[in-house]
Order: C-alpha cells, then sequence, then structure tokens
DNA sequence: TCCATATTCAAGTTTAAACTTCACTATATT
DNA sequence: AATATAGTGAAGTTTAAACTTGAATATGGA
C-alpha cells in the first residue's frame, strides 16, 4: 500500500516535507498544522491526504479535530527502498572487484 | 551542497528514480540512459542534471560519450535525514511514556 | 576531409501538481 | 436555538516542472 513511490513523490514537495518534519515534534490539528504557511485550509487539506496517503502522516478525528501525527511506515518504507539500492551496488562494485583482481 | 531538500526533490519524479534504479546495476551512457524513456535526449539531459546536482549520480565525459553512474553521497544524505527524524521522534515518544509513567 | 554520433544549449510549449473559491457538514459554545 | 469553529468536497485557476524544438558543438570513424 505504502510504496516507496508514494512516499518519495510526497516528500518531494517542500510543504509536504516542512509538515513532516514538525510532526516528528509534535502531534497537531490540522489548523495548527497549517499555521505556518500561506495557504488556504483547503490546501494543506490535500497535502495531508498525499501524506497520509503515503504513509507517513497517521490522523484521527476527535468530535470536530482532526489529530496528525507522525507515522513512521512511511520512513520505513523509506529505508528499504535505500537499502535495496545500497545492496545491489554495493553487490555490483563487488563483483568489478574482482574482475580486476583477476588480472 | 547535496542537502536532502534537493535529493528528496530529485527523486519526487519517478523517471528519475528510475534512472537513479538502473543506475544502481550499471553505469551507462546518456544515450542508452535514454533508450528506455519516450523522451527527447535534451530532457533526459534535464532529470540528469538534477540528479547531479542533488549528489544521486556521478557522471564523466570521455571523449564525446558521457559515462553516469551512480554516486551513494545523495542516498547518505537521504539516510541522514530520516534518520534525523527518527530520532527527534524517538526522543518524543520517550518523553511522552515519561509523563505516563509518573502517574 | 566529410559525415555520423553523442551530447548540449537557449528558448518556447505543455501538462500536471499546487492552490483557490465557495458551498457544505458536523461538532462545540453561548 | 443561534452562532462560531474545524474541517471537507467539488470544481475551476495558476504556476512551476517537465518536455519539445531547432539549433550548435565536439569527437570519432571512413
Amino acid at each position: 500500500m505504502t510504496d516507496a513511490r508514494k512516499v518519495l513523490q510526497a516528500l518531494g514537495d517542500a510543504t509536504r516535507r516542512d509538515m513532516v518534519e514538525r510532526l516528528t515534534d509534535t502531534a497537531m490539528s490540522v489548523s495548527a498544522l497549517a499555521a505556518p504557511y500561506d495557504m488556504t485550509l483547503t490546501a494543506v487539506g490535500q497535502h495531508l491526504a498525499i501524506l497520509e496517503a503515503a504513509g507517513l502522516v497517521k490522523t484521527e478525528k476527535i468530535g470536530r479535530v482532526r489529530s496528525c501525527s507522525l507515522n513512521s511506515a512511511g520512513l520505513d518504507v523509506l529505508d528499504a527502498w535505500t537499502r535495496a539500492l545500497r545492496s545491489t551496488w554495493e553487490r555490483r562494485l563487488d563483483a568489478l572487484g574482482d574482475v580486476l583482481d583477476e588480472k
């Protein structure tokens, strides 16, 4: 569900990156999350939906306020992606080293 | 120079992500890199410049062909970014736990 | 030398993502 | 009950990123 594609696409935007960073410090409502940005609540809600779909943010609506907090699942997916890249990359470098050793 | 902002913005695009993935398998020329995509060489060159500026790809021009390969510096920056997020996040959860313990 | 190949540059176009407006629902407060 | 608060939905606009065109440059091969 939360693939690397969604996570990286979500974090490609400066506002969403900032939102994630702020949510690591403290959970907050949609309005509080929106406060620092020069954009409408609607726009912030749209960003939030993208972050949630990517598994980077978890939200829970209690009464009329929705509380937003970090979801580490998205970061897990991101780490898995980079680890996979690194392992192919290192395996390749090793193979290259072996070829050079044979000379 | 290679900040997380540039890396995440670079990896936000599907084509660039695919390029990085392909370059972990093998280094190749700009033309070879461009081959699978339904776009001009110019466009691929533009993507390449963004990846290079982000520290995700290294290139070297030998004669008239530019060889492109993965640059792990970009991945290092990405890892550092996620690790920083996780540490603030975990510190926060610990502090929250302490407050609950006091009851 | 002549032509093909590999890439790059500057400038314009297109498209998708970000953002807005305005109306609406649901919950809280007086 | 009336009003304010918090957020959501649908539909349109704006803008920045992706992409193209039509050159030019530089290297390699016949």
